[in-house]
DNA sequence: CTGAAAGCGCTTACAG
DNA sequence: CTGAAAGCGCTTACAG
């Protein structure tokens, strides 16, 4: 680090000296709340370009309380769902002048997410946001204090006390059976990501579509989230004669499932239709192109900064976002008529 | 907001009232260099506990100078390299108990630049990485005042006043390319991602890798990284008779070519061989799956996070990650016997 | 070991 | 319009 000596930052005091004024007068050029005269103000203005200043805003949040920073409390990064989730959030934030700080959980045991907490609640929060994807985020959720600003991401409702961007799981994982089953399969199997402690709302939704068609309710196959761990499913799914449908808690373990499938010697859809959730961007390019249930992440992220500077309110309050849509494309099929009967 | 009314957060005033001590009493407990009692000690604790006291890291910077807070400039969050590398960064960030702040470089204008960077520095910044894999990371680390101590992440050595943890593009493109004319092509054609202004390190290792080869040197055609523009590219591309082996500047654009060139009819590897560049994780579970220069992305968020906590120096210094190899896979293949003549 | 005092860099009343 | 003063929540010498 020697390669770079730095200098003292400026700070509020050094403009002042150089532009021969007093420290509140800089503070006013800068707020611009009170008028400064005409040629001091460009003095200062001058001195701060000069010198690259940039204000403290530590020191700024202490006096004002105005925080500039919005914490988000994650299990992960870099999956689809989360990383559209954060880089909406990041856009909102942005906009309102604010600034995204990551802190992800990256386990659901008493330390680590008490760690991660304490860790992003050392800040100077405007708020934070949870993505509630998983249990470390249910967990973190459940970990925050009511003395910080809290909105979250989720699939279920709360409480009514934590304003939440919904994406509708359950009405999602219905829509998307019913739609298997209106091909003329006889039942839909299930590979699913992992929840948020209880089953997933898509999970929930899947088992009641079967129910109410009288279908049978095969047991679940779970994952990891990882296309991989789909693929090692899909070799088990591909043992059994009694499967014709599948649908996949993500895009990713979609993908996966169906080069399982492939790889064991079965044709997607003609042996098996696949249906995913999400709409990653490469849905559309696999082969065959995924058929999935959409969701609009960024949007969601958008919705949680809005609660979180109080702009969101009322209907949209915890009411399902109503983005989630079926995109049918060449993954899904009627069954074989000797599969169907 | 009003569903969850905010108590005014407790501040060390607060607990050592509690607790019946002096604030610094409380404070030397937190910090724990200097002996407390330890009755005290235990009062302290709880009523830390009790009132769920978290200090407050903007009055804390702001008389230690401590920061706790790394920030990372950055133009895209989504994408693969993008997220990994955040992902590292993140890692090694928050074992050192800092938290990341995120910020999108969302254009590279003037305007959008320094707002981005002001945005950032608006904060008590331990730090900054930035992120140059595009323009928008190139002209945000030219932005930075030599009043921040600051680490990137890059493909080409500069100047030496920064450290930069670097991963060798250019070498990874003279590798691949002769990895592919040593197969037995004639040339090797690039479909390239934007660059950080200059061509990147990776196109130049393919033109070099080709004039060293003696071999025909195709004008590279261009993409916006994402796989769609990659499909478009294939399509041109499939149109020509003298291509037999392409060379894609990421994985997500050659998972697009790969497409592109099959519904033009065209086989991977059979008639085109297409190698790739990252390792994306779904690279393997491609059809072909895909021959790529893997990188590791996360290796090189947390090297810069060391750079910049003055944890690497010297040889590591600007040194080119060990880190890029080929991963051979399905999708590259000798030339047909026809097309190779 | 522990408390009173000073100060980090800012902003906000308070006087002029 | 503009400066001197006080204070945000902490930590760090300084005295005891």
């Amino acid at each position: 680090m020697t390669a770079r000596p730095l200098k003292r930052p400026p700070v509020l005091a050094d403009v002042a000296r150089a532009a021969g004024v007093s420290v509140p007068t800089v503070s006013r050029v800068l707020s611009g709340v009170t008028r400064v005269s005409d040629d001091k103000r460009v003095q200062v203005m001058r001195a701060i370009e000069e010198l690259g200043y940039h204000p403290n805003a530590a020191a700024r949040a202490l006096v004002t309380g105005q925080r500039s920073i919005i914490g988000v409390l994650t299990g992960d990064t870099t999956r689809y769902g989360y990383a559209s989730t954060i880089q909406g959030i990041e856009e909102a934030a942005r906009s309102a002048g604010l600034v995204v700080a990551i802190t992800v959980v990256g386990a659901a045991d008493e330390d680590a997410v008490r760690a991660a907490v304490g860790l992003a609640l050392g800040q100077p929060l405007a708020g934070v946001i949870v993505l509630e994807f998983d249990i470390q985020g249910s967990r973190a959720l459940a970990a925050l204090p009511d003395t910080v600003a809290v909105a979250a991401v989720s699939s279920t409702a709360g409480n009514g006390r934590i304003p939440r961007a919904l994406f509708d799981d359950h009405q999602g994982g219905w829509d998307a059976t019913n739609y298997l089953l209106g091909l003329g399969h006889r039942t839909v199997h299930h590979v699913a990501v992992p929840g948020s402690g209880r089953p997933s709302g898509r999970m929930l939704g899947w088992r009641e579509a079967l129910k109410a068609a009288g279908a049978p309710v095969p047991r679940p196959l779970e994952t990891d989230w990882t296309a991989r761990s789909g693929y090692d499913a899909a070799l088990r799914l591909a043992k059994r004669d009694d499967v014709t449908a599948v649908l996949c808690g993500n895009d990713e373990v979609a993908f996966g499932v169906i080069k399982g499938l492939q790889d064991a010697g079965l044709r997607v859809p003609d042996d098996i239709s696949v249906a995913g959730f999400d709409d990653h961007p490469l849905a559309q390019l696999w082969t065959p192109a995924l058929t999935t249930m959409a969701q609009d992440f960024a949007e969601l992220g958008r919705s949680a900064v809005g609660f979180l500077l109080g702009r969101l309110t009322g209907d949209q309050f915890e009411a399902p976002s109503a983005n989630l849509h079926l995109v049918v494309r060449d993954s899904t099929a009627p069954p074989r008529p000797a599969a169907a009967s």
